[in-house]
DNA sequence: TTGCTCCTCACGTCACGTGAGGTGGC
DNA sequence: TTGCTCCTCACGTCACGTGAGGTGGC
C-alpha cells in the first residue's frame, strides 16, 4: 500500500485502494462506463487518480444494489438527487418481486419436502434396517393424524372419449394461469366424496395443488390412509383395501378423498415405485370409538 | 389442441401440452438433458411422447427453484427420495442467502432514499419554487428532531503526513470486511465530541457505516445540525456557524459529532454541490428552554 | 404456388473470469 | 537474465432468444 498518495494509480493499485478487481476495472473501461483519467504515453499503461475512486464507489454501489451496468451508466450521466430518489424506488419494486419468487420458491421446497420426508418416515418405521426389506415395505392401510394442510381446487376434470389421464392433466396446467393456480407446488387428485372415488378411482374429479396461500383446507385430524407404489394412473387394489379396513373398524367416512404422491419423478426415476397417498377424513366419534380400541 | 393424444407429438405440440417454449426444449435437446424419444428418419423431426411430460415437469420444477440445469441433469439420472431431500435442502440454504443478500440491499436502499430525501425535503422547505433560487438555498444551521439511527463504528483513522482524506478511507474500507463492516451503507464522518470536530473538521476521528444492524445508537431527539454545500474534506465555515449558533442560545453539546452526506457521489454530478449534514446532540435542558423561546 | 412448420447454424445477452502471447522496467 | 506488471485479444460462462437460410407436406 502507498505510503503517501501518488498522483495517478496503476490498475493494481487503483484496485488495491478501491477493492475492484482489475478485470472488473478493465471490463468497465472497455464498455465506457468508467475509464482512468489517462493512459501513460509511453507503453499505454492506464492511470487512475485517487480521486476516481469516489467515481468507482458510485459504480459499485448501485452495482450491489442489482441494477444492470447499463442504468448505472444513464444514471452516472444524468444523476441528480432527485432522478436518484426514482432510480432507487425503482429498485425497490424490483427487489420486492424477486424476494417475492424466493419466498415462493422456498415455499415450493417446503411443501415438496414435507411430502417426501413422510415417504421416508413411512418406509424406515415399517421396514427397519435389520429387517429383510420387501420392495414394497409400506403399509396398505392406516389411520393416522394429518396436519392442517390449504389448496387451491382446479376446475372440475373433463374426460373425453379415448383420453388418458394425461389430457385433463394438461388442460389444468392450461388454465392454471388464469386462475393463478401455482402448479410448481405439488399436485393431487380430488374427488367430493368416497362415493365418488370408488366410481373411478384413477379419474379424480378435479386436480389440486398444495399453495399454501389457497382457499381452501384439508382440516388437521384423523385421516383413513391409504399408500400404492405405483405409477401415475393405477391404484391396485387400494380402494378395496380402504373399504375393507373402514368397515372392518365400522369407520365413517366424510368429506372429500384426496389423492397425491409422496414419491413421483420428482424423487423417483422408476414410475413403478412412486408411492401414492390417499385420504379421507374419518369423523370423530369413529376416532374415539378407534382410539378405545387400540389404547389397552 | 389434439382431440385424443396421438402417440407422438411434434415441438410445438409437445410445448404447448407442457407449456416450455420450444427454443427451451430444443436447447434441453442440445444439451442432452431432455431429448424426444425419437426422431422422424425422414425428415428428423423431433418426436415427443405424451409421457414424457412427467419428465419435463421434472426438469421445470427445479429449475424453477433456481437449480442450474446441469445441477438437474445429474440429479435427473440419480435421483432417490433421500438425494432429493439433499439437494432441496441445499437449495433452501441457497435460497436463504439469495433472500438475505436482496433484504440486506433493500435495506441499503432504504438508509440511502432517507438521506436523500431529507435534502430534498430541505431544499423544498427552504426554496419555494416561487422564490429566486440560489444555488445554496439551505439554511446553514437549525435544531431539529433526528430520529433514531443505528450505526458501526470503524477503528480509528491514523493521518501520516502528507496524506489527505482519501488514505484513511481506503484504509477503513480495506479493514472493514474483517471488522464485518458493510460499506454499502451510507458511510460518515464521527468525532468523539465537539472539541475533536473543532479541532479538525476536515479529518474524522472515525468512519461510521449507518448499517441498521450496528451495535451503536444515534438516540431520537434534538440535535444542532448544520449544512453545507461542498466537496469531501471541505467543511467552509460551518464550524464558526455552529459555535455562533450554539453560544445565541445557549445550547448545551453533548455526545459526537456526526458527519454524513444527504447528496454526494449517488445523487449528483458535480462534487462542489455535495450536501453534508454536521449533528450533535443537544441536551435536554437546553432543548426545553429553547422550545419556550420559540413558541409564541 | 402459398403458408405453415420444422430443421440447423450462428450470434447476442450479462458481467466478468481465465488463459495466451507479448511488452517494458528493475 | 529473472520476475513482476502491464497490455490486448479471444474464448468460456448460463439458459436461452432471435434471426438467417433452407426443407417438407398440404
Amino acid at each position: 500500500m502507498p505510503r503517501t498518495m501518488k498522483e495517478f494509480l496503476t490498475v493494481k493499485e487503483f484496485s488495491a485502494l478501491s477493492g475492484i478487481e482489475q478485470t472488473t476495472l478493465r471490463y468497465w473501461d472497455e464498455i465506457g462506463l468508467f475509464s482512468p483519467v489517462m493512459r501513460n504515453p509511453d507503453n499505454n499503461y492506464r492511470r487512475y487518480s485517487p480521486n476516481q475512486i469516489i467515481s468507482a464507489n458510485f459504480i459499485t454501489t448501485l452495482s450491489k444494489l442489482n441494477i444492470p451496468l447499463k442504468v448505472i451508466a444513464q444514471a452516472k450521466r444524468e444523476r441528480t438527487p432527485r432522478s436518484t430518489v426514482m432510480l432507487m424506488e425503482q429498485q425497490e419494486k424490483y427487489l420486492d418481486m424477486e424476494m417475492k419468487r424466493l419466498r415462493e420458491s422456498y415455499s415450493i421446497i417446503h411443501t415438496r419436502l414435507g411430502l417426501i420426508r413422510r415417504g421416508l418416515r413411512l418406509e424406515e418405521q415399517y421396514a427397519p434396517p435389520e429387517a429383510l426389506r420387501a420392495d414394497d415395505c409400506v403399509p396398505k392401510v392406516e389411520v393416522v393424524r394429518h396436519e392442517e394442510n390449504v389448496y387451491i381446487l382446479g376446475m372440475p376434470n373433463e374426460y373425453r372419449p379415448g383420453e388418458s389421464h394425461i389430457e385433463p392433466f394438461s388442460r389444468f396446467c392450461q388454465s392454471a394461469e388464469e386462475l393463478r393456480i401455482n402448479i410448481s407446488y405439488p399436485i393431487g387428485g380430488y374427488h367430493k366424496d368416497i362415493k365418488g372415488f370408488l366410481r373411478a378411482p384413477d379419474r379424480p374429479e378435479n386436480f389440486f395443488s398444495l399453495d399454501p396461500t389457497g382457499n381452501r383446507k384439508q382440516a388437521e385430524g384423523m385421516y383413513l390412509t391409504g399408500y400404492c407404489r405405483c405409477d401415475y394412473g393405477e391404484v391396485g387394489d387400494l380402494p378395496q383395501q380402504l373399504m375393507a379396513y373402514a368397515e372392518e373398524n365400522k369407520l365413517d367416512l366424510s368429506g372429500p378423498v384426496y389423492t397425491i404422491y409422496l414419491y413421483n419423478e420428482i424423487s423417483e426415476r422408476n414410475p413403478s415405485k412412486y408411492l401414492m397417498q390417499v385420504y379421507v377424513a374419518v369423523s370423530n366419534k369413529n376416532v374415539r370409538q378407534k382410539n378405545r380400541g387400540l389404547h389397552k
